[in-house]
DNA sequence: AATGAATGAGGGTTCATTCAT
DNA sequence: TATGAATGAACCCTCATTCAT
């Protein structure tokens, strides 16, 4: 049995393990990210995310007090589980070179964006429409992972490892070049993901290389 | 008198040529488009656009068939109105190398999108509130532009001057990197706009030449 | 030279010799009466009107002053019309016995009615589309004509020429059996005005005829 | 205790049997049907529906999916309960004379529509109101319904029992006659509805009576 | 935990009418 | 006399949310 399986599996016994509440609950979430991906927060009612699971839109209250929760609830999970997954892979990092951290990063992040591109899409698309608390908890969030990046950036130019012109762009230059996977990315499509890794890590590492020729 | 003041110049001399009807027409539309940049397509009410035009919501049905209408006509104007720049760019660049094509390219590019940075935002925004006919023609356009990046790509590693994996990856990676521009730039931000064109034609030409070196 | 062309011919010359401010209040009564006929009053809108003369929806405002006006405007003149053309045929009938006045009645509101089956149908169906003092003074025209028929029933029944139980919903009977033509009659119909009239007269002569056999 | 006021008392016991939803549902009928009888459909709202119930305007959409739906609704009720009420009498005219039958008609129709006259009023005045869909299917409600006068004439006049010109014409004329009742019937007014049957009847016996004086 | 009915606000859109040109 | 733009009210309908059951 393969790692793929096994996962499965334990996610399986864990639903299992829910009570109908949670279950529901749930359902609830994995229904309005389906919607909202495919219509925006605003365009999807109620109704209709009840609807998926056979339930009354009275019902949706029982479990999230307001359709707004609902998004916020989407949106922070998915980013507390980015940090946490990556917390868990860079603890095996010690040691590793510079260059070696950033790859990890860079196949850490496609990885991620292809298994949760849903997620990611919305994580995007629907930050608008969080209200402004909600939506400065998100944005702290998405701030604290641009940041990672940020720091292995400036470790490396630090350590002579790494060289580009400024840090900030630099790193909203490689974000939104791998963000972009979920705009088009598709489960079914040509390429597996450690193709996709392959040709990003090239793009990347030659564009931020020490003693790269560097143009102007 | 500069170049720049001329522009602005002519520009208000173009809007005192306009009809009553076109001067709303024109105040509409870019009332809209701050609004849906700002709170989204789905999100803005006819009342408000009217709104910031001191005029009835009813109103802008002289204007605007519907909705709907308003949001295509920003994004098609967008789109032919990026594609005819470029049309007129690349008429100048006879016997420039590939190199220097890919650098106007990611150039025009990025003046494009820091000038008309609500309209590129709201052209990565607002693709999913078209209706499925006005999706289609848009996309269509999104997807000329996009040929022109891949065709210099293409036609650059024929003739041997650069270099990369996947020209299609290549490609929306470029593009990704180039718009995620319209999700943080600002015109009073710390960087000037030549600034940003220098540090990406950097990391892009360091990650597409040819003879750089190949990382796995 | 029949009489038909001919009357067709004085009309041409009426028109000719409008202005073309009566030639375009005509135009909007006649346009006004034909979509009123098929969508109804309260589904046909000034624009509409406008449009089919091809002018804008506030001239019509030069020619009437509201859209009410319009369909009483066009209510009031069928019924005078109606009237005063009874009064002309009526002229003609002296000297004729009680039978024939009726019969005369009956021919005249046939051709009438298939005449100006538009008119007629709008009479019928709109009134509730008038403000009340428009319904007033409508209503009593109607109720004139009503009277009409009635006095000859009950002229003949004095002269002992005809019999029937109830002049009031004898009246209303008759009126009601003649006036469904205009709820089916097409001019490219099966029938020609005189077949019609000739049943027509076979059924109301047979039900109100002195000496026929009254049925309990 | 007679049977008026035992049928009232059994209505009464089913009102109370429904659920709350068939209430209001019922009401909304009821309240629709007096508001576009007296105002037609185009000129009453949803507001006034249900404000004659005490609820809100977009409560009625928890019992119809639209205004139209509504319309469409009392029209094919009304032409349901008229078709199968005629079943119910006809079957009990076993081994009756063609005249028989033919008064049995007049008879039912006329108290059908004594007794329903707002939903036979509504019948002949909102075909218009209906969407071609809808139009078409209560159309073919009242073929069916014109048919089986026709059919009693026409077997009538096969057994000599009957006399007239044009059967289609004569169906016409006699429906005409007597469903013109409901533009002027008031339950408080002067004739009670035997009286009316008994007057109908005599008219339209003599009019197609087997060896009646024929008139041209 | 779920239903069905209701609320109240607001949505896009239409329309009769007005008025400056 | 006609136009084009605007008004203000209303319309049908949808929606997030509430609440009795």
């Amino acid at each position: 049995m393969n790692e793929r399986s096994l996962i499965k599996m334990m996610r399986e016994i864990e639903r299992l393990m829910m009570s109908k509440g949670e279950r529901t609950a749930n359902g609830l979430l994995k229904a309005a990210r389906d919607l909202f991906v495919i219509n925006g927060y605003g365009a999807v009612s109620m109704r209709e995310i009840a609807l998926k699971l056979g339930i009354n839109a009275g019902a949706i209250y029982n479990h999230f007090p307001s359709k707004q929760e609902i998004l916020f609830r989407l949106l922070e999970d998915h980013m507390l589980d980015l940090l946490s997954q990556w917390k868990i892979t860079v603890a095996r990092c010690n040691g590793d070179t510079d260059q070696l951290i950033l790859k990890k990063f860079v196949n850490f992040h496609i990885a991620f964006h292809v298994d949760k591109s849903k997620e990611v899409f919305l994580s995007y698309m629907e930050l608008r429409s969080l209200n402004s608390k909600n939506f400065k908890r998100i944005s702290k969030l998405r701030y604290d992972y641009e940041n990672l990046l940020k720091n292995i950036l400036l470790v490396g130019r630090k350590n002579k490892k790494l060289d580009f012109k400024d840090a900030e762009i630099t790193t909203k230059a490689i974000l939104g070049m791998l963000s972009s996977l979920s705009h088009w990315y598709q489960s079914k499509g040509r390429l597996k993901t450690d193709e996709i890794q392959k040709i990003y890590w090239d793009l990347i590492l030659s564009s931020v290389q020490k003693d790269r020729t560097v143009y102007v």
